[in-house]
RNA sequence: GGAGGAGUACUCAAGCGGUUUACGAGGACGGUUUCGAAAACCGUUGUCGCCUUAGGCGACUCGUGAGUUCGAAUCUCACCUCCUCCGCCA
């Protein structure tokens, strides 16, 4: 949601910014619809104020002298005119109130316009490549797909998943189940050093907090599994979880930023991605991810995303795994994004870099939609700015299969992990 | 699943149809005082809007939404959340 006040004093660059996102909305609609609402408003207060100062009229007579009123048939006329103004309060109610929802309906339309440092784009293919780090791996042999070792090593099993699930899921196993608490403890600890808020929310969240972090919008829910019984939905990234905490709340000026990394299975129906990363599981309905969420005034929130995309770098550079930085062009933001970078991985058995990370700021448009503030030294309350960022999810896992392995078939864990997994390989 | 009880501002907490402008206490912030601090005292401490120079004024707000009434924190209904007891349960 965005600031109705900054729409009326900055409509061209909200109309830019809907461009820029390929959103279409009638801003100059919405804007005149604003204004007859604003009227109605008015006029409605100024109904209810006339109503209320009749009420004190009466109040002035409570109890044994409303009879001496009504002995002098005063009452009756009181009451004739309070029926006069309670009419004309509910008409211009009913007005304003089917006028406010179409307003409402406009206004959680429009997207949070992209940040002034993000080139226009129409698609992930104009994406921008900023930095490469590490070397690629170099093979004296044909090295296997992540997919290929987890059979041969009997770490990943999709065929029974298959069975028991449909497609797009996974067993994991052995090594491999370890090797993911392996990561998930590394990056818990790594984080918590940072001070962040260890938090393993719930998986299952109302349909109004997934509404309020701006995911249900142009066609969102298509790539939610929604359990319509319970009006719940499953999350795709525990920041839809974590980002409501603090629905309604009001924050310290001393508390901020306030930061946490939540732990939790992610699900995704992976609509329209038919024939897409079929084999193995770089794409699955559900995985487990470790995730960055950041609340913090509006003057910190550019610096504070920098920050979670260095401490991505720091997480992908201590498992030594080459990765490229991707700044997302406008065309390929989200809803609620005004900035957002991806981490992509090398994956020898594809021969390019795939995402892995992802780090958005989505500056008040969160906060607005969910009504979370903090409170300024003189008193005065803003809302904050909300941030999210991968730490780790399975993807990595698959980078460190491939990159990582040896000749002979086995696979070797990488240093900062060996600690977590009590053992230095993978074999069969 | 059954039976009860409760939700009031940042926190605790009174009020249970009309002198409520929501009592009171604590916390936080600002001020007076002080060499400085504590204490004391005086303010401020929900949202939206209107007119403005200071500063006024209005609407909304007692879990949420409807309803009864001239008038609702207070009465009725529905829903949400929490607590206690019973049952079931990792």
């Amino acid at each position: 949601m965005l600031d109705i006040k900054f729409i009326r004093e900055n409509p061209e660059l909200i109309k830019e910014g809907c461009r820029k996102k390929q959103i279409k909305i009638d801003i100059d609609q919405l804007l005149e619809i604003d204004k007859k609402r604003k009227e109605l408003m008015l006029a409605l207060e100024d109904a209810r104020a006339q109503k209320n100062k009749a009420n004190e009229e009466i109040n002035k007579f409570v109890s044994g002298e409303i009879k001496q009123l009504h002995e002098k048939g005063k009452k009756e006329v009181i009451i004739l005119k309070m029926r006069e103004l309670d009419k004309n309060n509910d008409r211009i109610e009913a007005e304003f109130k089917e006028l406010d929802g179409e307003f409402q309906g406009l206004m959680g339309l429009i997207p949070n316009p992209p940040a002034p440092d993000v080139e226009e784009g129409k698609d992930d293919t104009e994406n921008k490549v900023i930095k490469k780090w590490g070397k690629l791996p170099e093979f004296d042999f044909e090295p296997k797909s992540h997919f290929e070792l987890g059979e041969s090593l009997d770490i990943i099993d999709t065929k029974r998943a298959g069975k028991v699930s449909g497609s797009r899921f996974g067993y994991l196993k052995n090594g491999m189940a370890k090797l993911e608490l392996a990561m998930i403890n590394f990056a818990v600890d790594f984080l918590s050093e940072q001070g962040f808020i260890p938090v393993i929310p719930p998986v299952m969240i109302s349909l109004d907090s997934m509404k309020g972090m701006g995911y249900l919008e142009h066609g969102g829910e298509e790539n939610m599994y929604i359990l319509d019984k319970d009006n719940l939905v499953l999350v795709g990234t525990s920041e839809q979880s974590i980002g409501p905490m603090h629905k309604d709340e009001t924050f310290e000026e001393k508390d901020l930023p306030k930061r946490y990394i939540g732990i939790s299975t992610c699900f995704r129906r992976e609509a329209g991605s038919y024939g897409k990363d079929t084999k193995g599981i770089l794409r699955v309905h559900q995985f487990n991810k470790v995730e960055m969420f950041s609340f913090t005034k509006p003057e910190d929130s550019d610096k504070e995303h920098e920050y979670l995309l260095s401490l991505e770098e720091k997480l992908m550079q201590a498992l030594e795994l080459p990765y490229q930085v991707v700044k997302m062009c406008s065309g390929d933001l989200g809803m609620p994004a005004a900035r957002k970078y991806d981490i992509e991985v090398w994956l020898p058995s594809e021969n390019r870099y795939r995402e892995t990370h992802s780090t958005s700021t989505c500056t008040d448009f969160q906060a607005r939609r969910l009504n979370i503030r903090f409170k300024r030294k003189d008193g005065k309350s803003e809302f904050v700015h909300m941030l999210n960022g991968t730490a780790f999810s399975e993807r990595p896992i698959l980078a460190i299969l491939e990159n990582y392995q040896q000749k002979d078939g086995s696979v070797l864990i990488p240093k900062v992990l060996q600690k977590y997994t009590g053992f230095e390989k993978i074999e069969k």
